[in-house]
DNA sequence: ATTTATGCAAATCGTTTGCAAACCT
DNA sequence: AGGTTTGCAAACGATTTGCATAAAT
C-alpha cells in the first residue's frame, strides 16, 4: 500500500468517526471493518458480500450499522432493483460523483464517471426539469442496465 | 374521450394481444384491465394502486400478469427503491422515452422527457462508456430523487 | 377436451426488531 | 454505573408459489 493510500485511509476513518460522534454514535470495530471493506471493494456490494467472510458480524448488525452510516452520509444505498440491496461509500465521503453499470445477468454493479463537461450539461438540464415540476432535487442517478463483459462471454 | 384516443386505445390492446399470442398467452379481462389502468394513469404505479379498487383481481394474479406483460415487453418495472415495486407501460409500447422524478417523501413517481438533442448527447456518452467496459446496454435510467411539490408544501 | 388463468392460502426471503448479554467511556 | 452495540431468534412484509377451480380456445 502506498503512503498516500494510507493517509487516505486514515482520513476516511477520521471523517467517519467525526460524523458518528455528531450523533452520539461510536465508531466500533464492526463499523470500522464495514467501512474498510467498502473502501477496498470500491463498488456497490450486497450485505452478504460485505460480511460474507468468516469473522463477519451478524447480518442484523450489518443492516443496523449500514443504516446508521447511511444516515450520517457515509454510506449510500444503490437502488439496483435486484434481490439484495447494495451499499457503497457515499460520494461526499470519497469525493467523486459517479454512475452505475448494472448487470442484469449477475447483478454486479460497477461505477463509471463521465467528463465534467458532460456532467455539468446533464445537471443543467435536470435542474431546469426539476424547477418546472416544483421538485427539490437531492440527487440523481444515471445508470446503465445490460450485460457485463463476464456474462456476455459465457 | 376524443376519437384519436379511442383509436390509440384500440391499437394498444391490439399490440398487447399480439405480443401475448406470440408466447401462447391469453389476453384476459384481468390483463386488459391492468393495461387499461396503466394507460390511463400514465405514470409508474404500485400494485396496490393498480388493483386497489373494488373489483380488482387478486394480488397474486396481478403480480403474475405483470410479470408476463413485462416478459413480452408491454410493461416496465421501475426501480424506485421504495417498499413497493412500480410498473408502467413499456417505452416501446407507448412510443416515447422518458425519465423519472422520484419523491423520497411520498414515493410518487412522475415521468419527464428531455430535449431530443440532449438525449442523443447523453446516449452517445453512455455508448462510449459501455464500449470501454465491454458492457452490452439494454436500457438506461436517468432519474431525479428529491421532494415533490406536494410534499414540499407540507 | 385441453390448456391457461384465477383465487386463496401457504411458503419464501431480504430486512427489521425485541431483548438480554457484552462493550465502551 | 450509564448508555450503546451486538447476536440471536422471532417478526415483518412484499413477492412468489402450490393447488384446486374457473375460464378461454
Amino acid at each position: 500500500m502506498a503512503a498516500s493510500d494510507l493517509r487516505d485511509s486514515e482520513r476516511l476513518h477520521h471523517d467517519v468517526s467525526l460524523r458518528l460522534r455528531d450523533v452520539d454514535q461510536r465508531y466500533t470495530a464492526g463499523r470500522r471493518r464495514l467501512v474498510e471493506r467498502l473502501a477496498k471493494l470500491a463498488r456497490p456490494v450486497t450485505i452478504p458480500e460485505l460480511v460474507g467472510g468468516a469473522t463477519g458480524l451478524a447480518l442484523s448488525s450489518a443492516y443496523r450499522n449500514l443504516s446508521v452510516l447511511e444516515e450520517v452520509g457515509v454510506v449510500a444505498r444503490v437502488h439496483s432493483g435486484a434481490e439484495h440491496a447494495r451499499f457503497e461509500l457515499a460520494e461526499d465521503i470519497v469525493g467523486d460523483h459517479h454512475h452505475h453499470l448494472i448487470c442484469e445477468s449477475c447483478g454486479r454493479v460497477e461505477d463509471f464517471t463521465v467528463a465534467a463537461k458532460v456532467e455539468r450539461s446533464i445537471e443543467g438540464t435536470l435542474d431546469r426539469v426539476a424547477a418546472e415540476h416544483g421538485f427539490v432535487v437531492t440527487s440523481h442517478s444515471l445508470d446503465l442496465f445490460g450485460t457485463c463483459e463476464d456474462c456476455t462471454a459465457t
